[in-house]
DNA sequence: ACAGATAGTTAATTCTTTTTAAAAAAAGAG
DNA sequence: CTCTTTTTTTAAAAAGAATTAACTATCTGT
C-alpha cells in the first residue's frame, strides 16, 4: 500500500516494525541512524517515516526538521517513536513538524492502526506529483497530458503507461516492470499488448519521445 | 482559531478542556452526551470534536460512525479521549474514522499540541464551498444554480453532485470519491446511480459541461 | 548474411464501462 | 391516503478501450 521508512538504532525494534508493517502490505525499508535516513529519503522518498526520537548522533527531532525544511521532503508523513515518559519530546516532536507519535513499548496493533489513520491523509492529499519533462507534462488531477500547449486526453491504460515512463525520464523500464506497474500482478496479458499501447502513445505524442531498448523495454526521452 | 466541540460526561473534564482550549483562542462548546453532540453538530458544524469514548448512552465510537457516515459531517476532525488502558477502544476508534486520540489523564500541553497538529490538516483542505465557474454558479444558500442568467432548482443529490464537480473545475473526480462525498460511506448504492444522476444533470445544464473519463470518473469543464 | 528472436503493425475480436430508457421504490406534499 | 417528486435499480444498447491474432519488419549474434 504505502512506502515506509523505519529509523531506529535498535535492531530488534526495526525487525518487529518491519514484520508487522509488511504484513499490512506496506513496502518497508529500515535504517539505523538519522543521517542514513536523510540519504535514503533523497534516494527514494517514502510516504511515511517512523522516526525514533532518541538516537545516537542526529536525533529524531533534528532529522524531522531537516526533512520538513526542504520542499522535496516536506510532505513526507513523520511519526515519532518515543518512550512513554519523554513527555517533552512528544511536544517538541509535533512542534518540529511531526504528524504523530507512538509511545514505546510499541503495541503492533496500535501502531498499525495509527499508521493507517495517518496514511489516509496522503490519499486525500492533492496528488500534484504531476510528473513532467521538458515538453510533456502529466496531469493526474485532470487526467490528461499537456504536450507543448495542447492538452491530450488519453485512455486509462495509455495514461498510466505514459505516466510510468515519464516518472523517470531516460530510465529504461523493463517489460516485466511495466506489466507489473500498469497491469498489476494478477492480470495476465499477451506479449503484444504493451507494444500496441506504446504505438498508440507514439501516435499521439510523437515517435521521438519513446525509445525502444530491444530485449529490455522502453524509456521516455527527456 | 477553530471551532471545537467537547463531548464528555464528566463535567470537570469539560471544564478543564474548555479552559485550556479557549486559552488557545479556539471557540469551544461542550455537551455531555453523544446524542447532544449529534444535535449540536447538525446545528453548527465544528472543525474538531473531542469525543470521549466511554459515555453512558451512545458511546464515542458510535457517535463517530454516525458523523462520518453522512456527507454533511464526514469531514469534521474527531479526536477521541480514552483511558490509557482501553487499548481496544483506541483501535476501534481510529478504525471507525477517528483522526486521533488522546489518553486520559489528559496533559493539557500534550492535548493542545495534538490538536494543533490535527487542525493543520483542515487548513490545507480545499474548501468545497459555493464555487462557481464561468457560466455556472452554485448558490448553496438558495440551493439553486444559476446557468447563464437562468436559475435552476435541483434536487438534493443532483445538487450535491454538481456542487462537488464544480468545486474543482477540470479535476477528475473518481467514482469512489463521488460516492464517498455525495452519498457518504454508510449508504451503499449501486454503481449506476451516479450515471443516472449525471445524465439528469447533463439534461438540465447541457451536455458539454460534464465530461466522462472512462474507467476513472467525471469532471466539470470550465 | 543468415537464422532466430524480438518488436511493430493492423484489423478484428472481446471486454468493460457508460448511456439510455423505463420502471420500481422511497420520500414528501397536500 | 393518494399523488407527485426524487432517488435507486434494472436491463438493453452503444461506445470505447483493451487484447489478441496474424503477419511483417527489424535487430542480434554468429
Amino acid at each position: 500500500m504505502a512506502s515506509i521508512l523505519i529509523v531506529d538504532d535498535d535492531e530488534d525494534i526495526r525487525e518487529i516494525l518491519k514484520y508487522n508493517l509488511e504484513k499490512e502490505n506496506h513496502t518497508v525499508r529500515a535504517v539505523d541512524d538519522g543521517l542514513k535516513c536523510l540519504v535514503e529519503v533523497s534516494k527514494d522518498k517514502p510516504d511515511l517515516i517512523l522516526l525514533d526520537v532518541m538516537m545516537p548522533g542526529m536525533d529524531g527531532i533534528e532529522v524531522c526538521e531537516q526533512l520538513k525544511g526542504v520542499p522535496e521532503s516536506k510532505d513526507v508523513l513523520i511519526c515519532f517513536l518515543t518512550a512513554r515518559s519523554e513527555d517533552y519530546s512528544q511536544i517538541a516532536g509535533l512542534e518540529s513538524g511531526g504528524d504523530d507519535y507512538v509511545t514505546k513499548p510499541i503495541k503492533p496493533k496500535v501502531l498499525v492502526s495509527r499508521i493507517n489513520a495517518l496514511l489516509r491523509r496522503i490519499e486525500n492529499r492533492n496528488p500534484i506529483e504531476s510528473h513532467s519533462s521538458n515538453e510533456l507534462r502529466i496531469n493526474r488531477e485532470k487526467y490528461l497530458i499537456e504536450n507543448d500547449g495542447k492538452e491530450i486526453q488519453l485512455p486509462k491504460k495509455e495514461f498510466e503507461l505514459l505516466a510510468l515512463l515519464v516518472s523517470k525520464p531516460n530510465f529504461v523500464f523493463k517489460r516485466e516492470v511495466i506489466l507489473e506497474k500498469v497491469w498489476g500482478t494478477e492480470i495476465v496479458v499477451g506479449d503484444r499488448t504493451i507494444d500496441v499501447h506504446i504505438r498508440k502513445l507514439r501516435e499521439k505524442i510523437g515517435d521521438h519521445h519513446i525509445t525502444t531498448v530491444k530485449g529490455v523495454g522502453y524509456k521516455f526521452n527527456d
